[in-house]
DNA sequence: GATGAATGAGCGTTCATTCAT
DNA sequence: GATGAATGAACGCTCATTCAT
């Protein structure tokens, strides 16, 4: 949970209160939805007086939105700017096995400490244009280059299958997704050996997506 | 849009003006979803009076669950009780491959048809207890029973890579989702060869999961 | 009181509980402002339930607009269109006292009829720009021009100094309604000699504008 | 402007903060009302933390008060005490005429050099019970007697017609404010020959009301 | 003296639901 | 069966005022 917070704390200095207010607003929308919560209740949890709410966040809305960018962000930090794109041509993953075990490894631990944060995401995005805009922005600009620049790398290299990136990047995330929806959010209460878990997704995905 | 109504339809005897009601409760939902669509709206554009909704339904939640309820059992019509799983039997298809095309063909089709009352199922899933109850049980009652014995007999027949049932389910599932959404929901106008991109996933899929 | 609603009633047909709630406004915004005023004891006062004002007024805003556009309508209904003007120049009058009395005496039993719709005109007018929107255009359209050419008239008759027309006007309008102010709201418990009190002031205006 | 922090600065000594709140007040409850004017928008102006509003002022209202009242005091203040009424015994005026000149003139400045004051004081009046207590004590216990005094003055020096001292004062009173509220809040931008417009609206005052 | 975060009562408004006609 | 006026609880939000620093 601190871990979730710090993913909001993104922000410059907030105060206690700030912080209480995120949280409750985060757990309270996580469960029952942006518009099954009001503002009194998120008050309530967060043993504040409503009133300050509207101090810290000018609607219920931007509250909305101060939940999600963060985690839009965070999300697809990873494959930021050169960092990511670098690293690939730098070749410091031997093959595009070892880039998405890394990738997912790496998101799976994101993902296990913001459940409650990704659930709003995919809960709420459908309804909010605002939100819709910070993450399309985000997609387009950054996730879609960013991968797409490494399959080219890597169909070059032979290691993937000749279709078109936008399917590959379809199945992948499709995969992953539905992977990481079903382990935290559908049965989180299952037995799970995680580690092999994600080997064998890997494989289905390589075998799949992957040259022999 | 006739298709759609035919998919709501399976009630009894209706009105033209319950028909009304619905077809306009299920544009404006889509649109909107349900907590920012209100229920004098939904009368204006059915050309109806307010009260005349709840004389059919006797809430509003009612009216959601009254169109959410036919989509997942018709969405899972094909696997119904013994007449898919006894066609899988009876050898109808030659591969899990053949099945796989027969499967996703006819579901394809039918999701064409109901685009919006599959995004209204996806949309509201996650808020409304009552649907969820309803998803649960066709799930676990008949669509997991019926692929799980599907992907026994294929196992059997070394046409599946051994792994556990519910990760070929997973996957199986999340890549069609995947797919289905990304070509009515996400990008519903960009140019699409549905054929091409249909065998092309189930090529995908197969040489994830299959034995060689 | 009837008389006054009267006033209001310009429109269709208005179900009992509109009036009443028209009524119940009238009386709180005329003693206390309109934004000393609310809206729940506007519905308590009409006997009615706060969300009923808002089947009638879409805002609160609106019902003010609702009270206050009639009686600017009504006011200067008299100095309408051709009516006056023709009166004018058929020489219904004899002299411009005679009609500045046929006027006062009119307007005088309108104001005494009216004086809480009056008093909110005048008290809400700076405040409201959909009001002074109104207001303006009814004045530039309809009183002005009437009394213009009424003036123009009874300039060329000898009956009236040579000034500007805006200076007898803002005389006339200054002194008749700083008369009724006094007489309906600031003294309004005084005894008053009305016919006495017009006469008296009508000769002063006479008096001031007129030609010897 | 500086004019104006003078008819609010006859309190004892204010510092420049304090200075700055008054001149922020003034400007905004005389563009958008009390009402429409909160302490925030006011304290923002001012370039100060709301809390030292409340420092020198205990509520808002108390504000509005030290604005309004200045106002009201120095609008009569050349009417007040003996001053006034001692020098129209000691006949300071040869005539009322004169004597209405000069007041006007007078009078006029100061309206001038306060437009946003006594637009406050005239916007405010009607919704203030503390306002119209300080308004009414001053009205009755100074401008009253005076205006009184020196009209029974000069009626026996036969310049007045034989009419209620009332009448006349209303008279006066309403079309000096109708001059200056035309010239200052609904017209200032027309072209104004002010010294002629004077002349003019003296002149219809001592038709109106002088003796012949 | 000055600050500004915090308060909480109160506001205008919405909307699913009822019910007399 | 259909209507639509009426309801009233609940909502998001504002703002004058307080008070610890």
């Amino acid at each position: 949970m601190s871990d979730m917070m710090d993913t909001l704390r993104n922000e410059k200095n907030m105060t206690p209160k700030q912080i209480d207010i995120l949280r409750a607003a985060v757990e309270l929308i996580a469960e029952k939805g942006y518009y099954n919560t009001s503002t009194s209740e998120i008050a309530d949890r967060a043993g504040v007086a409503e009133g300050t709410i509207f101090r810290h966040y000018r609607t219920k809305k931007d509250l909305l939105v101060a939940i999600v960018t963060p985690v839009i962000s965070n999300f697809s930090a990873p494959l930021f700017a050169e960092q990511f794109v670098a690293q690939v041509f730098r070749e410091a993953y031997a093959t595009f096995k070892e880039l998405l075990y890394a990738f997912i490894k790496n998101r799976f631990e994101f993902a296990q400490s913001n459940v409650p944060l990704i659930r709003i995401l995919l809960q709420e995005l459908a309804f909010h244009p605002e939100i819709q805009t910070v993450y399309k922005q985000q997609f387009s600009e950054k996730v879609y280059p960013a991968l797409n620049q490494a399959i080219d790398f890597y169909k070059q290299k032979g290691e993937l299958k000749d279709m078109p990136n936008e399917t590959i990047i379809r199945t992948i995330v499709s995969t992953i997704l539905g992977f990481m929806m079903t382990r935290f959010m559908l049965k989180p209460d299952q037995n799970w050996d995680d580690e092999a878990e994600i080997k064998q997704t890997i494989d289905i995905m390589m075998d799949g997506l992957g040259k022999v």
